[in-house]
DNA sequence: TGTACATCAGTGAACGCGCGTTCACTGATGTAC
DNA sequence: TGTACATCAGTGAACGCGCGTTCACTGATGTAC
């Protein structure tokens, strides 16, 4: 027989999972420093002490949040760092995989975006953190590349977090056209797009 | 004799300024949607009621505090383009340009890296406003340059904004350093120069 | 210049409300024999 | 399999507190004559 997980540690798990889902959607519209726990535990439909079985604050939650959402963020960074070679076909693609994403995960995104910056410490300093490993991931995926030949590992790093901001920066753009008109839209495609080209258009001529 | 402001509105408008003042100061640990309106009246020293003298709520102030922040801001993009056309020296000085804003207005730009993607819209909206007008204007500043022959509106546009977000980005990680060693300082100056500087050549690529 | 009235920035008491946190509890699930 | 005890996720009452907002007020400044 396979291993199952005790039916209350299931629960605990599925409870939690509604706190953050909860707090996730309440966050489309207000930042983490203004959400109340009892905010939280009204919108999952349980007792405010039922809180504390599972996150100290909703500090704790936020960086439990952050977790979740730069997890689901590591194969896209991945996979755009690896399409975004050079040519305009594959820059198109990259930047479908960055739509799509946000299409996919829309709260994930307005919530990194917001407390990037935003006023909590402790999810500050994780986000900040992921953005890091991310930066050093898209640098070892830009090494694989032959144009890397001749390349420092600083300028491969500057070069990276480049990108990786300018993918944040991008996936801010689409956000606000969520509900815009599709020539909106088109329009944050074509900016993004011509962004990266000219972005790889310096790559190609660094070493000159 | 020249016109002098009334005792009444003097005192008023320097009622006002203390409002802001330490709005902003108590935004460096905070974001805006959790800053209370009894706290600016405590660190002001009046009363509570007070604050409804010069405004409706704290989102209310924090309109007036993207003004001043991005007011201040003004001069030194346009600077800063102007600067930034081609060659390293000039790049070295842009950068300069932005590392003494940052130290003379550190708290502005946190509050505007804050609540650009905060919890509370017309400040978000007044942000992106005026942020959108800077782009406007750097683009303003390209089409001067003899390089922008040949370029299209759109391509300047897309180059504009590049700029602005570099800029700002850079603004915050210089902010992140303000009380770090000289060392790490240095290591963020050199890769916003290489960046600055990549950019710079695929803007003189753009039209091969 | 002096007087009488109007304006209005700032006051201070009072309000109802929702907040975060504490505590002892309940009852379903888990475990040992 | 059955029994007796332990664990612990979620409860619900209670607390003290600071919040935003209201209101009638005060007294210095402004204005008209």
């Amino acid at each position: 027989m396979s291993h199952t997980l005790g039916i209350r540690q299931a629960q605990k798990q599925k409870t939690r999972q509604a706190f953050l889902d909860a707090a996730l959607t309440l966050l489309a519209e207000q930042s983490l420093s203004s959400l109340g726990l009892r905010e939280v535990t009204r919108a999952v439909g349980v007792a405010p002490t039922a809180f504390y079985r599972h996150f100290r604050s909703t500090a704790d939650l936020g960086v439990a949040l952050v977790d979740e959402a730069l997890g689901s963020l590591h194969p896209m960074v991945r996979d755009t760092v690896a399409t975004t070679e050079d040519n305009d076909e594959r820059i198109h693609r990259a930047i479908e995989l960055i739509t799509h994403h946000v299409d996919a995960h829309p709260a994930h995104i307005r919530f990194i975006a917001r407390e990037r910056n935003g006023g909590v410490q402790p999810v500050r300093e994780a986000i900040q953190a992921q953005l890091s490993r991310f930066a050093e991931e898209v640098k070892a995926e830009l090494a694989k590349d032959p144009q890397a030949e001749g390349w420092s590992d600083d300028d491969l790093l500057m070069l990276a977090h480049l990108y990786v901001d300018q993918m944040l920066i991008t996936a801010c753009l689409f956000l606000d056209t969520v509900d815009a008109s599709p020539q909106e839209r088109d329009e944050v495609t074509r900016r993004a797009t011509r962004q990266l080209r000219l972005i790889g258009i310096g790559r190609r001529h660094w070493l000159d």
